[in-house]
DNA sequence: AAATAATGTGTCGCTATGACGCAAATATAC
DNA sequence: GTATATTTGCGTCATAGCGACACATTATTT
């Protein structure tokens, strides 16, 4: 943000996105950092004072991933007092070169925050990781996260926890991993966030009885030992699963 | 509120309480209203300054129900630009008796505001509605909500599909219920927030077969026509399965 | 005395599930 | 070149759980 826009923003409320993405056979989150703040950071931002929340964090979301129409939800506002560190905060500040007597920036960003958290779903081969000006952006999996900026590590677990308690009715396949596409790596998906080795012979039987997936003409050679075959979703069929619920776990 | 109180709380931000109780074989939930103003509203609140949100929320159904040690869970922030209505607030102002010209009514209350969304269960007949200064607090059946104040109606119906979506994972008859119920008060519960009709020999057998719950020696007799056995939740059985995740349904 | 309504205790067949077997295809090791 | 390991495709089999339903029992209503 540039700081003469704080007026324009809601106080004491920001969002922040845990963006989830499928690579290398790994669940990934995307993160960024201010160039001059050791700290890595969840993808955040404000809410303009006449913006809906999901609007600002759709609006979040193409900033950084340069995607639209994905699938992004609110699951947790976190509302701890002690959630900002004020100290760090400062820090922060000084690093990025601004002065802690600057009135306005003072008083935007040392205040209490509460922070409304949104988890998303992307395919990682569609994201070109935006940097905005003084920004990194990279991808990090989940077993080497750094440690994050405030409580955002704490986001990210709730995130997975939430997650995984509803992997019954999200279309976390579908929406993660491109067209085409081995049961194993859709497999893979659902014991990393169930945190669990899976039977390979009874998941697929499970996920092909749903008829949510369908084998197609192709085949998948690169990885491994020998070739497997590739699947793709029936869309139909996910829309209509979606609406009115499915249950693939 | 007392008014001159607002500059103690985070602006902008306030939580909403949906109360559920079970009487009379209906799922309730607890509202209030002002006396001069026409809409019922849900139990709410604001947060203080250096205050946890969660304990806000536990503050807010201390005040109204006399309980403390309650089950109770933030489930959403509603934060649509159009949920708090100018011209509702200035109603509800003017007929409490406040001119719409005193500067600090005006500027708390007319604005936009986020609202947190907690649901709580409690055991109805130890709740004491209290009425605050000038409030009305009554118990509601859920095919008998009036229109509410704002989005509050919009706010039952989320934690209602909430609490649906987490019914496995939820202790939800051990905190609703007396310590001796029976197993057809436990299966209405179930039933109103499915919206189904279930087996009656059916949903016994999976609620006994889970272990949570034992015969009692007891037997209620008022109701209906045969005397049925009364149960009791075994609570350490009860406290290890919500720890690691239950599973009922 | 008959009708109604709710409860306790089952049975029965099907399906989904968990556990596991084995051959085929590819890569690496010796 | 042969052996070994790894991964895939395509199965089997026994069991637990589930949905559907039967029937006697108890108590209230008419």
């Amino acid at each position: 943000m540039t700081l003469a826009d704080a007026n324009d923003y809601c106080p004491g409320i920001s969002l922040d996105c845990v963006i989830f993405g499928f690579h290398e056979g790994r669940l990934k989150v995307l993160l960024n950092k201010f160039s001059r703040y050791t700290k890595w950071m969840l993808p955040g931002g404000f809410i303009y004072k006449d913006e809906h929340v999901d609007a600002a964090a759709t609006r979040t979301l193409v900033n950084r991933t340069g995607l639209s129409d994905v699938y992004l939800r609110q699951f947790y506002l976190f509302g701890d007092v002690n959630r900002t560190n004020m100290d760090e905060n400062e820090d922060m500040l000084i690093r990025q070169g601004f002065s802690k007597d600057d009135e306005g920036v003072s008083k935007w960003f040392l205040q209490r925050f509460f922070s409304i958290g949104y988890y998303a779903f992307v395919e990682y081969g569609k994201v070109e990781a935006h940097s905005a000006m003084d920004e990194e952006v990279a991808w990090f999996g989940l077993d080497h996260i750094p440690p994050l900026y405030t409580d955002h590590n704490h986001i990210i677990d709730k995130a997975i926890a939430t997650i995984r308690s509803q992997l019954n009715s999200i279309p976390i396949g579908y929406e993660l991993l491109p067209e085409k596409f081995t049961l194993t790596q859709l497999r893979i998906i659902y014991e990393t966030l169930l945190d669990t080795k899976l039977d390979r012979r009874n998941f697929q039987r499970k996920i092909l009885s749903t008829g949510l997936v369908y084998k197609s003409d192709e085949v998948y050679k690169k990885w491994g030992q020998k070739s497997s075959a590739l699947y793709s979703f029936d869309k139909d069929k996910y829309q209509d699963a979606i609406k009115n619920g499915i249950s693939i776990f």
